[in-house]
Parts: C-alpha cells; structure tokens; sequence
DNA sequence: TTAGGGTC
DNA sequence: GACCCTAAT
C-alpha cells in the first residue's frame, strides 16, 4: 500500500494548536528527523554543518530549528528511536536503497552540470541515518532534557503503543501507517508550516465500518512495507471483500490467493514488539549553555545558524518555565 | 510526497 | 477503480 491509499481511507480534520497544547507527543524519531535533516541539508550550504574532518552533522541544524515547535505550542515530545527492523521490510529497505543510489547518481550529474539548484534537491535525498547522526542526535536531546526512548522494533509501533496506554496522548508521525499500529490519535503535519492534521483510528474504523483488524487486513491486500499486495486489488476493493468475507483469511480462500508471511505480517501490526520498560520527565528544563557549545564548539556549526533556534527554545521553555514559578 | 489526469 | 505518469512543492 502506497501511503496514498491508506490516506484515503484515514479520518483526518484540521486541529488548533490551543486544542493540543499541554499533550504528550511519542514522534516517531526516524521519520521526525529525516524530515528536518533533509530540509537542513537543501536550504543550507554545506559548510554550516560539515566539521574539519569531513563529518555532516546537519541533524544538529535541524534539531535546533525543528524543536522549537513543540515547545511554542506547549506540546511535550518524546522521541522514540527504533530498535531492529524485521526482515519482512528487507523488499522495501532494498527498493529505498536502490532509490537512494539512483538519486545519488543523478546528484553528480547534476554537480557537473553545474545545476547547484537540483543538486541541493537530490543531495536531500540521498540522506541516511549515520550512526554519527544517530549518536549526536541523542546527546542534544539529552543536553536539552528532551524526553526519548528505545524502541525494541519499529519506533512507529511504540510510540502507536504509548498513545494506547494513555502514556502519550498523540502520536506524531507523517505515516499511515500508525492506523494499523492501532494508534488512536497521530498528528500529522507537525514538521511542515501550518496548523497539524489530526487522524483518529476510530473515526477511521467508525466510516468505513470496519474494526481495527479489518483494518490491518485491508492495507496487506493492498501492500504494506512488509508486504506486496494482490495486483489489481486497491482500497475500495479490499473494503468491500473483507467485509464480504470478514477477514483477509476470507478473502484469500475466496479468490484462491496467497500472500507470504501475511500471517506475521498481521501480527506485527496488532501485536508488534513493544516495551513498557521506559520512563520520561515531562518537564523538560534544558542546559541550553552546554547544548550551544555542544553543537557549535564540539561539531563546529556555524552559530549564526542556529541561534535563531535556540533562542526560541529559551525563550518558549526556559523563560515560560520560570513564569510558572514565579 | 501528493494532487491531477490519462488509460486500461 | 487501479495504476502509471507528470507536475508542483
């Protein structure tokens, strides 16, 4: 299922900021991240974010710049890293590596063309998730006091987790697929300009009369990033042949298909492997003297660069949390 | 990534 | 209705 068509079949509204304030967040820390990694490394020249030794730290940038949101909204992240991937997505790990060798080839093209705009364009897309990135990302959150934890899996069905026990009241990730993890509430949109998008599993089962099962067994016919899905078959058709038949079991045997793995498949979306062996202090109160010199003088980036940002931290955190004492 | 349009 | 392509962002 290419996104596009869980999207249509997802209960989405508009919501205002003032609605959310005060929420906990789980963001999906991978999708989180690459997002602003990605914008930071197309709108900001090279240099601002590479060290002496060659080392691109433009998670850093976008760190500072994207974090900011939450706190002017008065929403609490807690960013959940991902453990180990199943070999399920080995398909779809393979196809996105192959789309980043592809782009990374059509960047240097571009480099010799001289066409610096497509080049900053591709250059976004040939990101990857370095363990340096990995690492520093972490250590500024702590420095921030910015809650995170490990996921023992895919980050996305934690943090779908954390929102069902009520830890988290929102999930924040720009995937459909927190649907199918069973997260009741995700907000989309919180790393792009605008008001979020709220989409509410309920709302979802409630108007294409389904339950969540049914749900989960609609996406696999259509294809997940675990699964393919039946060719010809899209979301209207699997809507209708799993209530028809009641479950994709049904609907299978009904038209003598047959898809790999779709028993584990299922599984790791209404049971995937979560923890409760966590903990996070919702009042962030960050050491924002040390992260500026974490980031500026430890991996040298440039300060103009992300003064804006923490500027707004300090003055969205720091100071409102003051006022609270005060 | 997503919206729109064409075609099977 | 599904799928493919293109355009715009």
């Amino acid at each position: 299922m290419g996104n596009a068509d869980l999207r249509s079949l997802a209960h989405l509204s508009d919501v205002a900021w003032d609605d959310i304030a005060g929420s906990v967040v789980a963001v999906d820390a991978h999708n989180w991240l690459y997002r602003y990694l990605t914008t930071t490394v197309k709108w900001t020249r090279d240099e601002v974010y590479t060290t002496e030794d060659g080392e691109e730290v433009a998670n850093l940038v976008g760190l500072v710049q994207g974090l900011p949101k939450f706190f002017e909204h008065d929403l609490i992240p807690v960013f959940v890293f991902d453990g180990g991937v199943t070999e399920l997505k080995d398909d779809e790990v393979e196809k996105r590596r192959e789309a980043k060798e592809k782009a990374q080839e059509r960047l240097e093209d571009a480099r010799e063309r001289g066409d610096t705009v497509e080049a900053a364009r591709l250059e976004a897309r040939t990101q990857r998730l370095t363990p340096v990135i990995q690492e520093t990302t972490r250590e500024l959150l702590s420095l921030l006091d910015v809650p995170y934890i490990e996921a023992p899996a895919e980050g996305e069905a934690q943090a779908s987790y954390m929102a069902r026990t009520g830890d988290a009241d929102y999930v924040g990730s720009e995937d459909y697929d927190t649907l199918l993890f069973g997260a009741p509430y995700t907000l989309r949109g919180l790393t792009s300009k605008g008001v979020p998008e709220l989409m509410s599993l309920d709302a979802t089962l409630e108007r294409n009369d389904l339950t969540w099962e049914q749900l989960v067994d609609v996406a696999i016919l259509c294809g997940t990033d675990f699964n393919q899905g039946i060719r010809g078959v899209g979301p209207k058709t699997a809507v209708k042949e799993v209530k028809e038949h009641g479950d994709l079991w049904g609907v299978l045997d009904a038209r003598g298909d047959h898809i790999p793995n779709a028993d584990r498949v299922r599984d790791l979306f209404l049971d995937p492997p979560v923890t409760d062996e966590y903990e996070f202090d919702p009042d962030i109160d960050p050491d924002l003297d040390a992260a500026r010199r974490y980031v500026v003088e430890e991996w040298e980036v440039d300060e103009g660069e992300v003064e804006t940002g923490f500027q707004r931290i300090d003055e969205s955190l720091v100071q409102t949390g003051l006022d609270r004492w005060t």
